[in-house]
DNA sequence: CACCATCTACTATAACCATAGTAGACGAGG
DNA sequence: CCTCGTCTACTATGGTTATAGTAGATGGTG
């Protein structure tokens, strides 16, 4: 399935991926921005018109909770990013990456690893 | 400067950073969907009004050239992006970045040699 | 010089996004 | 059992995006 998200949408379905199934009231609660009640219901709701959410009944009110993947979210983010500003290279979108953000050393190191281990299972 | 483009906005851009100064028509010919004339004329227009092209008056018409810097506008939407599905982490994305995406063992290999120079350079 | 093509400015419209109010259901507590 | 708070459904509004038409200026060409 392909997902796209908008902001807030992102905001909410990250609630949903860190806490689990909720009730309207915890995700609002859990957004930093002060949004209405019913505007969290809103999103909830337009999410689920999209099916990225469902919900089970759970006394009076229903409990949502996010049926996407967020691997699946990021990955079709990420691949439209590279599209629309990075004429589809991967490649270029990562060389932004180290020169434009600060990475500490330590994430360096890290990010070699994760390439050493890739180049490594490449061709094993 | 702070640059957040939408989707059509960064494909006349790309056109803008891609081929230097352009008259309506050539934005339009070098666009990958078919537009009428006056639609990108409008984003044309729109863009200046945010400030992020300007033009020449050249014989009858208008010359547009692109003052945003194309490395701000990636800088920007990739920051965007780690904020709001990567929680923040450039790391993140990036670990998604390899194992999302394929890439080819050439690219690998640039990236390493990419993050080399960089714990390199951190403390001459 | 009259006409045709081209160009910009202005306007229009539908869709979508963000936010929230109102109304009505409904269970809990006195 | 009545009232109060909470919940969902429906509706509303303002802003932005995407797309394009119409009108009017203007310059080249026969």
């Amino acid at each position: 399935m392909k997902i796209a998200l908008t902001d807030r949408e992102a905001d909410v379905m990250q609630v949903l991926w860190d806490h689990g199934p909720s009730v309207v009231a915890e995700v609002r609660d859990r957004l930093s921005d002060p949004l209405a009640y019913t505007t969290v219901l809103t999103v909830l709701r337009t999410l689920e018109a999209k099916g990225y959410v469902g919900h089970d009944e759970e006394g009076r009110g229903h409990r949502y909770f996010a049926s996407a993947k967020q691997q699946v979210a990021r990955k079709n983010a990420l691949q439209h990013l590279t599209d629309k500003l990075f004429k589809g290279s991967a490649e270029l979108l990562f060389s932004h990456l180290v020169s434009d953000q600060k990475l500490s050393p330590e994430q360096i190191k890290r990010m070699r690893q994760l390439l050493a281990d890739k180049s490594g299972k490449e061709k094993p």
